[in-house]
DNA sequence: AAAAAACCTTGGCCTATGTCAATAAAATGC
DNA sequence: GCATTTTATTGACATAGGCCAAGGTTTTTT
């Protein structure tokens, strides 16, 4: 369990205090497409995803998932929903096969939360999810498709060549649709090219960055 | 400078502590419509709103705000972009004069931050913000304008009665046509009435909720 | 390699909400 | 208390982006 040191959130423990977390908590496996807690759900656990990825998405009226953010290996999952001890205000789904740590909330409270390393490193990981909520209201509420298209061009090109069209356009909310008839545009206007292996290559930067 | 022990993030420092804080920072008055910072600022200090009411916005593609939140006074405002020293991710306006406490942010990370007490404090101040954002997102991207006005009824009668309907409308981030419309609706369905004094009175609550 | 499934593209249509404009009503200033 | 400015209401219209359907591709399964 020498996982737990590569935690960062853990990382400055003692090797008693590792001991002592290791009591409190306990591995569990998942499968792609299982549910680790719904929206609405109490809290009972705080979890750390080690392997896998999880995504977080609320749901509107109309039943479609809103995708909020996507964890990886190392992050500490819905820590607000603990320090409040209000229900979890989204739901996260595995996407592929997956460990998660479950640690007994109240236990760790009770034995950690006075160490000044622990609540430094919790600042950061609250800091850190501030920022992916900030970056939510930017996306779903200040940009509109085409820009919304044009700054995951921008910053994530390659992954457009891993993922299909149908997972870009559920990351960025909208419908495959869309995003077929965005990136014609763009295609259109010359700001990209699709060569063979049908990757995508920008072609003029600086244009795609005005439509921000 | 009493005024700084009741400000909760303060609360628990010794008046040794106080004094030192005190020769950090200085109180600045604004008055109605002025700006404390803009989207983009690199921020200085650390404000703390003293009195007065301030508004925090976002600008999108047509130049429209899009309201995030209100502070009241005690509030800290905007810590995230201090402790990743990025810049400000909202613009903040004064909507009535107002006093600020400006705290050089140097200065008290080097101080202070040692403090468990005062992290702790941060910690609740940054959850706080978490659930802001999460409303924001609740409210802009998961609820329909219907289903906004009927939280707002439900949430805030009272209030219903002091503001002017454009002054609820811009805080719910609807035009006042659309709030117009969505209150005769509400009117002619017998969810709402509208008594002399123009006073709104909710008379089903139950399908108000319903709408959510 | 054939069959099935998943994915992409394109067209047509729909709906919620915004925009613009005109008028009515209310609030404010003098 | 009248005149002016600010708000509220209503109608007609515009628009972004979703929804549905159909045809063509690609990928996966067998």
């Amino acid at each position: 369990m020498d996982r737990l040191r590569d935690i960062a959130i853990f990382s400055h423990l003692s090797d008693t205090q590792l001991e002592k977390l290791k009591k409190i908590s306990s591995v569990k496996k998942y499968r792609a497409k299982e549910i680790l807690f719904y929206e609405g759900d109490e809290p009972v656990y705080l979890h750390v995803l080690l392997q896998g990825t999880l995504k977080v998405y609320k749901t509107n009226h109309k039943g479609q998932q809103i995708f909020l953010h996507q964890f990886y290996p190392g992050g500490l999952v819905a820590e607000l929903a603990h320090f409040e001890t209000i229900p979890y205000p989204a739901t996260a789904e595995f996407m592929s096969d997956s460990e998660v740590l479950r640690i007994d909330y109240k236990a760790l409270e009770k034995d950690f939360f006075k160490n000044p390393d622990i609540s430094f490193e919790i600042i950061k990981s609250l800091i850190a999810k501030h920022k992916i909520l900030i970056d939510v209201i930017q996306k779903e509420v200040i940009l509109t498709a085409e820009a919304k298209v044009a700054k995951f061009l921008l910053e994530n090109e390659e992954l457009f060549k891993t993922l299909k069209n149908t997972q870009v356009a559920s990351i960025l909310n909208l419908t495959p649709e869309t995003l077929s008839r965005t990136l014609s545009k763009f295609k259109a206007s010359g700001l990209i090219e699709v060569g063979d292996e049908h990757h995508i290559r920008i072609v003029n930067r600086d244009r795609l960055q005005e439509m921000l």
